[in-house]
DNA sequence: GGATGTGAACGACTTCACAGCG
DNA sequence: CGCTGTGAAGTCGTTCACATCC
């Protein structure tokens, strides 16, 4: 039980539009090569030639821009900045989001010093461990936190979005500690699956299920490809 | 171009078997969670018990493990040790790979201490940095060379794979490198797209196309899941 | 001509339904 | 009965083909 799929926009007035898991993370892909494109001085681009410099066809990536309206002009194609600030829209990245990040070990600190996430309005207000010899210490200008005093940061910062870089056989505890405190999405890198409740999201990052799936195709070792996620 | 699906073997003789990308990906869970249940002494699963506890359909799990072959007995189930070596032996994972990693940031800090890799048969054997301040100095043991050095170490420890944590600008080139000393399987954690001559595939891991995926779910706030990957 | 948007065809993956073995 | 293996049906996603507009 629990399928997998529905993935939709209330229809505020008979809005059908939906979209894919698959397109969603598309459209993450194309943000960025779009921010390019803008920085490169380009101010329209084709789907072809988005097409080429990403490795999808062209007919792929016009039936994703078509979902968020109509945004091209046949014969020209499409203005950056408008699809640029409609992707934004759509996955609601046109703001700030807050995090947590529960668990602070050596990946956590890796994180912290990422740039990409801040950069794209991802901040980490919080860092939480439930070790004694960390409580109270600083790592990138950040106090970690007791597990306890959870709900009361997420209450100040206003944090939505959790990350888990705890131990495998913790996580569940810790995610079910998080939601409580009012966290409505996971991005989970310990392996296994967490369960939420509804209207709590979970995303996983699975290290050595990436690296498994690598060792497979490498083992069969044949065809071709360009190659993405 | 580039179409993106034929992953089979080589019917070495009308063996006609062929495995999903999907279902590849499953396998990797399907391991992880066999060997959880071998350790709390379970010699016998069914495709019902298994598929509770990873959050998929029975019928999901005897497709996937009936490509593996006639592994289960009617009426009784699947003995838990015969899968897990099937499935090792499928994956390609019943041996040790070695890798390299090139670009020693945080990040790669934060892999070379992580143990899920070693546990599962991955070694890093030999690490990379162009920056002169950094060749020659030491991490979790292991020395960091020069990118000039690459092809003689791969060499000499038989690596095969390649984990690519260089800043995104520089990720065509590092990679063109790696392949040329012969590396022939990337896991690249830098965002956009890799490509790779015929015969090397890559796989990657983009954490903000991840997060931005959360944010896009949390954004739509609703229904239902247990949630996996 | 150059490029978009889209129904229809196609293909991949999942679920259903059930035959058959232990 | 319980549980596997599998054809058939169904669902989802991608590609084709083409009408349409600049």
């Amino acid at each position: 039980m629990a399928s997998d799929e529905e993935i939709g926009k209330r229809s505020a007035a008979g809005q059908d539009s939906r979209w894919s898991r698959a397109s969603v993370g598309r459209f993450s892909l194309y943000l960025r090569r779009l921010e390019d494109v803008l920085a490169e001085g380009n101010t329209r681009v084709s789907s072809h030639t988005l097409g080429d410099s990403l490795g999808l066809t062209d007919t792929q990536i016009r039936k994703d821009l078509a979902s968020l309206g109509s945004l091209g002009q046949p014969g020209i194609g499409y203005d950056v900045a408008e699809l640029i600030a409609a992707i934004r829209s759509t996955l609601g990245i046109d703001r700030t989001w807050n995090a947590i990040l529960v668990g602070v070990g050596n990946l956590a600190r890796a994180l912290l010093r990422y740039q990409g996430f801040v950069e794209r309005g991802f901040r980490i207000v919080g860092l939480f461990d439930a070790d004694p010899e960390k409580i109270g210490t600083t790592v990138e200008g950040l106090r970690i936190h007791s597990p306890d005093r959870m709900k009361e940061v997420i209450e100040t910062t206003g944090a939505e979005l959790g990350i888990l870089t705890v131990p495998a056989h913790s996580v569940q505890n810790v995610a079910d500690g998080m939601i409580q405190a009012g966290i409505r999405g996971l991005l989970n890198f310990a392996p296994g699956i967490v369960r939420v409740p509804e209207g709590v999201r979970v995303v996983g990052v699975d290290l050595t299920v990436q690296l498994e799936q690598l060792a497979f195709l490498v083992h069969l070792g044949d065809d071709t490809r360009i190659s993405t996620r």
